[in-house]
DNA sequence: CGCGCCTCAATTGTATACAATCATTAGTTT
DNA sequence: AAACTAATGATTGTATACAATTGAGGCGCG
């Protein structure tokens, strides 16, 4: 959005990133580089080089000579991913609670607001663009914007599960409730408040796993092979400084 | 290491990597395709795929049609990648202490005689290994073992910081102290000294990066061109569920 | 009838070729 | 002399071509 959207890779990774979130296409499906290529005009070069991003993502999984698929959903790094997005996020709104001010508060409150005439008008997009706002609201609130990048790395992990869970039918109510709790405590600095909040927020995706482990197993995958993180090996990381 | 490093593309992704950390390539240093395909003896194509993943890892900053370079080291980047591993490893070492026993605990020791053996014999390598095997041991024994995976990403950025850093001369002996605080805490399961102990031994970096920046200057970066994350743009994250 | 080998189609990995963009420099003009 | 313009060289972005690997299906053999 910001920078130029266009360079064909950005456009192809976009685009199959979008996708595979909102399910379009589903885990396992398998991403044939020349399928792809024909499907949105372009050569094989740019599909590599987007579907090596999305595998760095963690969206897409890549074995050699074998081809690519939409990742499964990994019981273990959902549970990963939530254990790291509720560390962070409790981190950073604690920082933002001591940084908060009348002009902060208010934007934290009219973003519920917001909320809520996405809830009455029943426009999800809506919603989930002021949720994830809000959300990034904290960081920047706290000096800390690029948090947020690692805080979206770990997101990502959640939300096709978030996207699949029956309980989203349990509507927006209560979530628009529990953002309310949140940002009460940290216009409070009420830290033990901050903290049980946002546990209480970040927490419903555990057990949607298990439920829909049962109805969609095939998304899923238990097995023990490693995902590949940064796509082409990540060994290197070791012995380093 | 485990999966096959060849494949071309991987071996120049950790052989680049490995140059940019240990400040071989130095912040700013042009990457120009066509020469590290000569360099490397292949074609750009593995070339490109590599700088792409490390251009998602921060390491390297690309301009559309103007060519890549070694990412400058940004003191927003390091002072955000120091909170987010500051927050993560507090969390995984407050899981850890509840999960102890004494094989864990023996483990844990063992590393710590590990790094005065290296200490001993100035076997800088053998050290820094030991170091980050220890910290990754933290997150296996919580039972989060793909959390390293998040806290290694932060590391990254801080790990030329620590290099360039003249107090590295004030040796391993600090070092290895802050260890034994650390483990002493987990073993004992104090929570306040454990966040306090790893607070000291994690925000050593942060004094380091002025000193540095007074004196490697154009290692640095304070401009508020905003690194491109996900390499190619990333803002498809953007209203998404 | 079942098991193993071999061939072949499909797909990825890599290299090369071509097109588009950008920076630099020389030349011209005021 | 300074500034603007145009041409050129270098570099990246994309497409295509070729090589290597994989998996499947058929065939023969035990």
């Amino acid at each position: 959005m910001r920078q130029l959207a266009h360079s064909t890779a950005s456009s192809v990774y976009a685009g199959l990133r979008q996708k595979i979130i909102e399910l379009t296409l589903k885990p396992r499906d398998m991403l044939v580089e020349q399928k792809l290529a024909k499907e949105f005009g372009v050569s094989r070069t740019p599909i590599r080089e987007a579907l090596a991003m999305l595998a760095s993502e963690g969206l897409v999984e890549i074995s050699r000579n074998r081809g690519a698929i939409v990742a499964p959903i990994r019981v273990e790094a959902v549970r990963t991913a939530q254990f790291v997005r509720e560390s962070l996020e409790i981190s950073v709104a604690m920082a933002a609670a001591t940084q908060m001010n009348s002009r902060t508060e208010l934007k934290l409150f009219h973003a519920i607001e917001e909320q809520e005439l996405a809830n009455r008008e029943s426009d999800a997009a809506l919603f989930y663009g002021s949720d994830e706002a809000m959300h990034f609201e904290l960081a920047k609130i706290a000096g800390l914007p690029l948090v947020w990048d690692y805080i979206a790395e770990a997101k990502v992990q959640m939300d096709r599960v978030r996207r699949l869970s029956l309980s989203r039918a349990q509507s927006f109510d209560r979530l628009i409730e529990q953002h309310r709790r949140i940002i009460t405590a940290i216009a409070g600095n009420d830290r033990p408040e901050i903290e049980a909040s946002l546990k209480e927020h970040l927490r419903q995706v555990l057990p949607d796993i298990e439920a829909l482990k049962q109805n969609q197993p095939d998304y899923f995958d238990d097995g023990d092979l490693q995902p590949i993180r940064h796509a082409i090996s990540g060994q290197a990381a070791l012995h380093t400084v």
